[in-house]
DNA sequence: AAGACGGGGGT
DNA sequence: ACCCCAGTCTT
């Protein structure tokens, strides 16, 4: 491969000395505990930087070491991750930590064969744990990482193609700072945080501005490219807010797995035809007596990265029997201690509002 | 190679 | 209302 770049030591050194000046002082920074970096890198996939500070310090003291996070319940572990999104990655990491304790001896691998084995460990999150935890030089590509790589080189490839992201390593491989793998990698990422931003990138702030061949040739805005996205598929539902005579709510806990796996939620259908009958079947289920025009309570939008929730809440009191085994009821205090989906928090939330 | 899998922010 | 952000696993 043709690196375009001028001067590679020149680079690495203006990267490196912008980022030992510049760099944000994160939680995670402050650790050198392989697993403390691993959480870390699970939580910062697909997530900013803001949204997982409070995640991150919580997280590290409900489970402060690695075999603490193995030894803990599940449903304590979902908790801890409610409202962060992708729960598999929470799942994923409780499944891998159990095995970095059981095979591992509970030391977090430190190869790139050992630890692409963890469940939830990917090319990305393998780089970025090995080159930060253990500066070992291998490249931790993500999306900041190839926004900065292509505009750096002028690279037009669709960064959504899995070709491309091998592109990226192998770049990252001729010009990464061997002996300052970790500060390289994360100063990279920094500056596709920071500087090199997906719209309107700072290329007057720049440190390595006069590398880029983007800005040397104007075309910083054209990059990178990549695909645009189908539009996510609208899902009606119809959802059921029974309230027993203790006050007790109705919920249920989804399946082992797909959508939202394990988590809990109030019951719901969904209705792919604006038909009265079917809430008042579904309620019937439970001997609860509801009606479309009289129980209609509220509307929840809720958008999924790939589908769009629209849910009509319909709300009852009284007896409620028949009840499943994945069903409980539960108090308003006690729905505090399970875990719920954004979009059923926007349900139990309207409770609040009466 | 394409889709499933959450949730947040900016304008 | 519309745009943007994007790792891993499964199919």
């Amino acid at each position: 491969m043709q690196v375009k770049i001028l001067d590679k030591k020149s680079f690495q050194q203006d990267l490196l000395d912008w980022y030992d000046k510049e760099k944000r002082d994160l939680p995670w920074r402050r650790e050198t505990d392989p697993y403390r970096i691993w959480v870390s890198e699970i939580m910062l996939q697909q997530t900013k930087v803001d949204t997982v500070i409070p995640y991150y310090n919580n997280f590290m003291e409900k489970f402060p070491t690695l075999q603490d996070l193995a030894d803990a319940d599940e449903d304590k572990v979902l908790k801890a991750w409610e409202g962060l999104g992708y729960y598999s990655r929470a799942r994923n990491l409780h499944t891998a930590v159990k095995e970095v304790r059981d095979e591992y001896k509970g030391k977090v691998p430190d190869t790139e064969e050992d630890i692409k084995k963890l469940q939830g460990v990917g090319p990305y999150t393998a780089g970025a744990v090995l080159s930060i935890a253990y500066n070992v030089p291998a490249p931790a590509v993500d999306g900041n990482v190839m926004r900065v790589l292509s505009r750096l080189f002028t690279i037009y490839d669709d960064i959504g193609k899995a070709a491309a992201k091998n592109k990226f390593e192998q770049l990252i491989r001729e010009i990464i700072a061997e002996n300052r793998a970790s500060d390289f990698n994360q100063a990279v990422m920094e500056l596709g945080a920071v500087i090199c931003t997906p719209t309107s990138p700072a290329c007057l702030l720049c440190p390595v501005q006069k590398h880029c061949s983007a800005k040397e040739e104007g075309v910083q805005d054209l990059l990178p490219v990549k695909a645009k996205k189908k539009p996510p598929r609208t899902v009606h539902l119809k959802a059921l807010v029974l309230q027993d005579e203790n006050d007790r709510f109705l919920v249920e806990k989804r399946p082992d797995t797909g959508l939202l796996a394990k988590l809990w939620q109030f019951p719901y259908i969904e209705a792919a035809e604006e038909t009265d009958e079917d809430i008042a079947a579904f309620a019937a289920e439970f001997g609860a007596a509801v009606e479309e025009e009289v129980n209609y309570y509220y509307d929840v939008k809720h958008v999924f990265s790939h589908l769009v929730w629209e849910i009509k809440v319909y709300r009852a009191e009284g007896k409620v029997d028949n009840i499943g085994s994945h069903q409980r009821l539960l108090t308003k205090d006690e729905l505090k201690e399970f875990t719920f989906p954004v979009s059923h928090q926007k349900i139990m939330q309207s409770l609040e509002e009466e």
